[in-house]
DNA sequence: CTGAATCCCACTAGATACTG
DNA sequence: CAGTATCTAGTGGGATTCAG
């Protein structure tokens, strides 16, 4: 999410709006939680990370790592073995995040269904003459 | 987040994984939570949105507030009066999503100092031999 | 093995103008 | 008032390639 938007919508009338939205930019990207989790069971290297978040490319599996590493929420710690080692593993402050996330996945599981409906009956009644996308 | 990949990370070992980057999606989005937050509120038009939201332009209101509206967070209702009067209100579900943002609201206060640390420690060990760019 | 560099496209979002 | 349409820019992310 976000562009180079620096300057967060903040100002608004409520608080807690611009901190929220701070911890989704931190979190949202199509991989961290993915690597969050991986990294939260315990310390993992780069090839294993690549081969459990199935589906990440070397690239953005990179990036994320560094993103993460940046906000403290993942340790890296290099091994200067003969073939390069590199761990990564969950800080305390991301395991507390994960918690909270879990909050989240609660509220996905209850209302999973419901979505889907609403999504078909939305697109239902709209994709008349809408070339359907989704 | 997400770019057009219609194909979720999915079938990764935790079922988990797929179901918080599902809420993830339908969450961020620059304006998501601001709009969320406001119709939590209460029932609000769409020129109260755009004050309020304050930084959002009228296309992305309109888009963020379809999307919503479409995942079941957000109801529309179109008063047939003069001037055109339409109302948004989160749904029950919406309630509840709002409620385990609270959660995250509450890691992202506690943890903001720390956050911003990490961020300053790193780029500065990372600013400083890094010639070339950066 | 772990990553950095480059190329390229899709999507988000901003600005602006038009409409029922 | 409440949108819709269009055009453009910036960024996330995929693929591939190069390197320590």
């Amino acid at each position: 999410m976000s562009q180079g938007n620096t300057d967060v919508p903040a100002e608004a009338h409520t608080p807690q709006v611009c901190t929220v939205y701070d911890v989704l930019n931190r979190v949202s990207g199509k991989w961290s939680i993915g690597i969050l989790v991986e990294a939260t069971h315990g310390p993992v290297r780069f090839t294993e990370l690549e081969r459990n978040v199935k589906g990440i490319s070397r690239r953005m599996l990179t990036l994320t790592l560094r993103n993460l590493e940046r906000d403290g929420l993942l340790i890296r710690t290099v091994y200067p073995t003969v073939p390069p080692r590199v761990e990564y593993v969950a800080t305390d402050m991301a395991r507390e995040l994960y918690r909270s996330l879990l909050e989240l996945t609660g509220w996905a599981e209850r209302h999973r269904a419901a979505i889907a409906a609403a999504r078909e009956a939305y697109d239902r009644a709209n994709d008349h003459g809408e070339p359907g996308r989704a």
